[in-house]
DNA sequence: CCTTCTCTCAACCACTTGGTTGATAAACCG
DNA sequence: CGGTTTATCAACCAAGTGGTTGAGAGAAGG
């Protein structure tokens, strides 16, 4: 799946299964269980769903007892959003003039390593 | 590959060969040779590329003669944008009380189904 | 100790993906 | 008309994905 890390986040959130255990996880840290239950699958098919998004970064697993906690890491979704806004003046009309554009990539390039 | 919509956007840019070309886009219109040019990969390749960036939704392709030009269509991406910013809360130190984000999210949702 | 609960590992399966090569269609050009 | 350019279609292949079932490891608890 091209290792780069860009690649592994959108490959990861390109499932609606593992979007919703996202949602899941921004109101709360959950164990698997909780996490399966809504689901229809076999809580081994979430078990590799959440493999595939802590290989993202997307959630880290922490274990306690026989529990493993699963977190919400959101870090990569805001790398997401710096490279998708690097297509806003595409449809935003917030941008009225080229300066505004380029003032504007400016400010988001200080101290942001594409 | 789950036909929703907003699975085949990130599952279209979960490759950094149409990523590339989505780049190549931004800056303008382009034809299929063009757009092949700069891969190590067959045009056939770059055709079935642009097949999944067209069902996603993120290119348009216009017939002109014997060139099929491609142009970026940004929707999809304004869509992603506001997906991901719904975790926005979650790293982002703009929301400094519950009550401004809680107002953002009402902003956010006129007329604006999820 | 034995059972139960939680979770992962391993093997397997159907299907998709990203690439190839070869053939074909469609439009221009001499 | 004959050849060249542009792009797609079709068949194939290796590798990955999302699901299953079955087995096993670790910790809690009667």
């Amino acid at each position: 799946m091209t290792a780069d890390p860009v690649s592994l986040v959108f490959a990861a959130l390109a499932d609606p299964t593992r979007r919703a255990i996202l949602a899941r996880l921004a109101s709360g840290e959950a164990t698997v269980n909780e996490l399966a239950a809504p689901f229809p699958v076999s809580v081994q098919a979430i078990s590799k769903h959440l493999n595939v998004l802590e290989r993202a970064g997307l959630i880290v697993r922490t274990r306690e007892a026989q529990w493993r906690r699963c977190r919400l890491d959101p870090a990569p979704l805001r790398t997401l959003s710096e490279w998708v806004d690097q297509y806003r003046r595409l449809w935003d009309d917030r941008y009225d003039t080229l300066d505004d554009y380029l003032r504007d990539l400016k400010e988001r390039s200080d101290g942001t390593a594409q």
